[in-house]
DNA sequence: CTATGTAATGTAAACCATTACATAACGTGC
DNA sequence: GCACGTTATGTAATGGTTTACATTACATAG
């Protein structure tokens, strides 16, 4: 494999030459650089990234953390912190954790060990190194984005929706639709995103006047069977709801195959809606309600908020809240009118 | 940032010894080591995986190139790498080319630039780098696994199902259900994976003595989109089909879903089979017939292919074929008695 | 023709870990 | 008391790049 000295000599210039006709063109003279181009491409040149990152300090990559990289609402945020990624000359590395703590700390220590420059974390879990460092230790914080996610005791770069207030709306709209018993699913417990949308449920009941019996919130962990499983025992409730909100799509997901299967229908005997607004979530049966979280958005501000960190832009930890989008579809369409049906903006 | 040389100095012994008590602990003394790690532990060091990687020309990390991370076929296969890898001692990153050349060089590149060792690929495309090296270039070949696809020109270790044989007994399936005109809509053409299942899917009318009219053979791009399209398709077809096997289990949600607002049945009036078995085909409704995969094992073994080849263990290029799995559930089951239902073992 | 400035290039010191080789310490057997 | 082997540790070269600083070439102004 040939190295920066190969091209040097086949070029008849000094290293340093070769190196500036990549990272600083104009202080090379044109037909130098055509020169050292031209060796490049004979010898197959490519830089070795390791000895450029250890003398810059630096790789310009950076790691995005999800739980569950099959969890289709990752893919848009993925995409869009790519996409500013690319656009900075950044890359962009993928962890998925499935919420283990172990697995998490072993990206961590990537950022350690220099592999990336900064984590974008999506799940629920903090690095180890990160929570130690809350309760009193030293050492330098590595640089750290939080999407969806957030951590009371933490500030740091954020960006996510109003999660509470989005989970507010689609209690609302189940309300709006008639229901008048209305259960949910939610997330796992300690877990801020589903204590979030748990309280948004709550508000919306208490807005409306109507009861929050005991037993009508449901404790899944936002996987399809924990959705499916819970539903069964939503209807075995009594009184039974008449409207569900799942705290994501997948669980909704989980919870139609449910009602599906016990013989009962949706939206007849009960209106579902979910949260996130995934691929699937147009084509199950029925159509499924929900909200819609901008994920492009949301990985773009990611990574713009961790390229500000980087650029050491002094302290001044940016916090940004998003919109979301009320989807309307078939799962939560009970009493309107027909022409309701479709995408519904929201408000 | 502590390096070894400031642990060195704090523990007292040399950089040499701080670096054998990490890499070849039974070199050094029992208490040499405990003040060595005294010293680590005090100063928060982390070693340096690009001063590492650079020593020793190489990274200990692979790449796995996904299509599509959202495609929820491809989870599976990751984790089982990841599962190899890391007991190995071997980091992973992902990449997802959205099957664009520029992508996939992009991670090519990482591969040339020395942070990872080597790239183990999912989709249909070939970094550029090798394509070249096909058509005579000269070059180093960079360590490559391939799983699922493969590619008539190219030999190099290589791990799937078979294909064909997979595509034919899903046919087969219908057939004994009773179908008699079976449509197929299958992947994008050039890609060796939908000719294989086309080629499995005609094998079975012929053996069974079935005609393959004109305008059967549909072409989808493997995502839930163009399956709803496709399928619209289907049902303008004169004579109508009684079954449908789709390329992959995204298209026959995309079917299905068709089907249900064209108001039709399933499987009353098309018997559906899919092909991946990803983890929503048990929860559309009807439930989804279909092909398994056995993706954890197709990684391990992709990861395990890729770890010979890195140990340079002679050329010789091993190609492993796993077995597959016909999963019957509702879509598909017409005639046939109910206590048939659920999941039936291949063969 | 000299002084000064600018632009292009070169030299060599970092960056941090690994490791071949050298050295030291110690014990054993004669 | 010496030769030798074994084990533990140290010294210094090495990997490939970037970059501060030094040098050179050349032009312009005085």
């Amino acid at each position: 494999m040939a190295t920066i000295i190969d091209i040097a000599r086949r070029a008849g210039v000094s290293v340093a030459t070769v190196s500036r006709t990549f990272s600083h063109p104009d202080k090379v003279q044109a037909k130098t650089r055509e020169r050292v181009n031209r060796a490049v491409a004979e010898l197959g040149y490519s830089p070795n990234a390791l000895a450029r990152g250890l003398r810059q300090m630096r790789s310009r990559t950076v790691i995005v953390i999800v739980p569950w990289i099959q969890n289709p609402f990752f893919a848009g945020i993925i995409q869009g912190v790519e996409n500013v990624a690319h656009d900075n000359g950044f890359k962009v590395l993928l962890g998925e954790t499935q919420e283990r703590q172990e697995r998490l700390d072993y990206y961590a220590a990537m950022v350690s060990s220099r592999i990336a420059d900064g984590l974008i974390l999506l799940g629920s879990l903090l690095p180890a190194e990160i929570s130690q460092r809350l309760e009193g230790g030293g050492g330098q914080p590595m640089p750290l984005v939080l999407a969806c996610e957030r951590f009371a005791e933490l500030t740091c770069p954020h960006v996510a929706i109003d999660n509470e207030r989005a989970a507010c709306e689609a209690v609302h709209h189940l309300i709006g639709q008639g229901c008048r018993r209305i259960a949910t699913v939610s997330g796992p417990s300690g877990n801020t995103l589903s204590e979030d949308r748990t309280a948004g449920y709550r508000r919306a009941l208490a807005e409306a006047g109507l009861p929050c019996p005991d037993g009508y919130i449901l404790e899944g962990d936002f996987s399809v069977e924990s959705g499916y499983r819970m539903m069964e025992a939503v209807l075995k409730l009594d009184p039974r709801p008449d409207g569900i909100f799942f705290a994501n799509d997948e669980m909704a997901i989980g919870g139609l195959r449910a009602i599906g299967k016990a013989g009962l229908s949706v939206p007849g005997d009960f209106a579902v809606i979910g949260f996130d607004d995934i691929r699937f979530a147009e084509y199950v049966t029925p159509p499924l309600s929900t909200i819609r979280q901008p994920t492009g958005e949301i990985g773009e501000t990611a990574m713009r908020l961790m390229l500000e960190h980087l650029n050491a832009t002094p302290a001044e930890v940016s916090q940004v809240i998003l919109d979301h989008q009320l989807v309307v579809r078939e799962s939560s369409l009970r009493g309107a009118l027909p022409s309701q049906a479709g995408q519904a903006d929201k408000q």
